[in-house]
DNA sequence: ATTCCCATGTAATTAGTTACATGATTCG
DNA sequence: CGAATCATGTAACTAATTACATGGGAAT
């Protein structure tokens, strides 16, 4: 499972509490790892009896107390060790290219509904991207080294994204219907 | 769960035993739905109590006996109604881009020669394709309209393929490495 | 008044993976 | 002689989703 390596990157870069973690996992990480807040709970236990984490109870006032978890030794050793191995190539898993693939046997008009619907989600998570960008790295030949990782991750999202509306403007083209 | 739908989609093109199935879905189908054939076996056999599809026995000689599943109308009926839905976004999962946005706390060699081993892979995917659209599909402006779909999703593949590759590319070229 | 945010979880279910099992035939 | 292909499954397990649960404070 890697949804484990996840956090540990996410904890690496700096302590959180469980619901951070899942808000996080609903912004920036969450574009290439989606969790829920259950499945972070739960994982989180598994990882702090594993001593890959610890947490301490921070007590609060107006809001319920919560708790932070903090990366230990074992778990910035157990992130490197991680990074020794190959990744194995993902399980792909697109029920839109096989609407697309399908789309014969269906409803043509809902189909190139469908995908102008998936052009506007693509735009909007590529705006939201490019302000990041803008943002976070305006000189992306003065990006300090331990944001590495994260500017090029950006750059894959911008890619991905860019890639999918243009393959849905492909999809429309072909099919002859308005953008 | 979309991997029914994937089913029918391609019993829709074609009967099949639960063995040919598996295979598609390591070749052509699989490439944007995984499955293994434990998981086949078992969503098939759901799909034949739910009258999604009838299957009959096939003797043979010299080889197992197999059982041919074909699409019932009830099983077109649900894959129109299907398309007629929008598509939910689909959850992503890259433990590839995890580790592009961990690499700062691990070994950084160990994560370009696997950002190089992607790319590889990438692409031996798009030549995969390229020789299969060029086979399948020499004239892109002459596609029968049945098959359609199965021209864009191939052409979505080699978009996915080339831009993976890009991705590796600016990587590589980003943190100084060699191609 | 109602909804959203903060904060943490449990319970039940579904989906998917890994390991195991069988057995004939064909190819190198 | 050993591996691959054909063919279908079961069993055990892990991962993930959905539904449920609680409760104060702040904002509209």
């Amino acid at each position: 499972m890697a949804l484990e390596h996840a956090i540990l990157v996410s904890l690496a870069e700096k302590s959180a509490s469980g619901y951070d973690l899942a808000r996080r996992f609903d912004l920036s990480i969450g574009h290439f790892w989606k969790a829920s807040h259950q499945q972070i709970y739960k994982v989180l236990a598994r990882m702090e009896s594993d001593k890959w984490v610890e947490s301490h109870l921070v007590e609060q006032t107006g809001r319920p107390d919560k708790k932070d978890y903090a990366i230990t030794g074992e778990g910035r050793a157990e992130l490197h060790r991680w990074t020794l191995e190959p990744t194995p190539p993902e399980a792909l898993r697109s029920e839109f290219a096989v609407k697309v693939r399908g789309m014969q046997f269906g409803d043509r008009d809902a189909v190139i509904a469908d995908v102008r619907n998936r052009r506007e989600a693509h735009r909007a998570q590529l705006d939201f991207y490019l302000a990041d960008a803008a943002k976070t790295f305006p000189d992306p030949s003065a990006v300090p080294e331990q944001l590495h990782g994260a500017y090029l991750v950006l750059r894959g999202g911008i890619r991905a994204e860019q890639g999918g509306i243009d393959w849905c403007d492909e999809i429309l083209d072909y099919l002859g219907a308005e953008r």
